[in-house]
DNA sequence: ATACATGCAAACTGTTTGCAGAACA
DNA sequence: TGTTCTGCAAACAGTTTGCATGTAT
């Protein structure tokens, strides 16, 4: 990703375009956004943004990050568990998720093939394709050592077949 | 899948079996989920359960879907839209969803070749994978007829690169 | 000056839970 | 009979929204 500053610069620019106002809570949560890494809740990010302006509120955080997954500066990612969490998206490619079972750690991966299988599956059943979403889940060595490997989140195939 | 008669009958025995009693209610419930088909929403379960049974509670369509999944005989998925979808599971093998993004019709998928992708992920960042999740999102054929394609849900690629 | 943004609280959605009464075993 | 289940309403979490006030342009 770019550097922090240069990725401010260039969402201010465009929220200028939109004829949307550049403030200080904005640039609180942006820094806060950009600054620290991948895969934040907003729950998270609020807190961090909290570090510089203690006023901001949950309901700007949200105003914000719609704001810049509008942009395209930001990609939502709902994964399992109830929550979003955002991640800077600027001149990414695509990539897929593999989540930790134990940690919640999340680690990006690319596939080529994935596309292949997107394009076959695509003519087999006659659709037009916009996009997919792999999700894989596991556990890392981290949590393994620790012996946090406990049940699936949820199983997809029956525990006892009729 | 199986005759619904004998899904019910199967439940039954399961539930008797971890000393879970068995009521109207779970009858109605189970009846409407197992005999009309894939992917429903608890609203929806909960609309065809009343046609036979007025008085059954959203909070007992909720228990008992949740009693189904630790039973093992039905799969809770989350897509996208924030509300969870339920699918009979008995002797079904692992598999994949293709989401109409026009009429939300969902398909089942399954390509093999997921699970080698699976695994040379797993060695590359050393995880131990437990299972996945793959969504393709696009249009049906009827909906592309209809016109109906606007822009894809949940962007994930930038839309002006920085 | 005047739109737009903020913080707060209330509304909303999907889901779970505590409780008093009902019903299975 | 005794435990489990139900329906209802309230509680909950995550998110959005209406409104009076504040502020960027």
């Amino acid at each position: 990703m770019r550097e922090p500053a240069e990725v401010i610069q260039f969402v201010r620019a465009e929220a200028r375009r939109r004829g949307v106002r550049w403030t200080s809570q904005r640039q609180t949560i942006v820094e806060a956004f950009v600054a620290s890494g991948d895969h934040l809740t907003v729950e998270e990010i609020h807190r961090r943004a909290r570090l510089s302006d203690g006023t901001v509120s949950a309901a700007t955080v949200y105003r914000t990050l719609n704001l810049l997954v509008e942009i395209g500066v930001a990609a939502k990612r709902q994964f399992g568990d109830g929550s979003s969490t955002f991640e800077p998206n600027l001149d990414k490619p695509h990539h897929d998720h593999l989540v930790c079972l134990g940690c919640g750690t999340i680690r990006e991966f690319q596939r080529d093939i994935i596309e292949a299988i997107q394009e076959d599956v695509a003519r087999e059943l006659d659709f037009v394709l916009a996009s997919h979403r792999l999700e894989l889940y596991g556990w890392c060595a981290a949590c393994r050592a620790k012996g946090l490997m406990q049940v699936p989140v949820q199983p997809t195939v029956a525990v006892r077949p009729l």
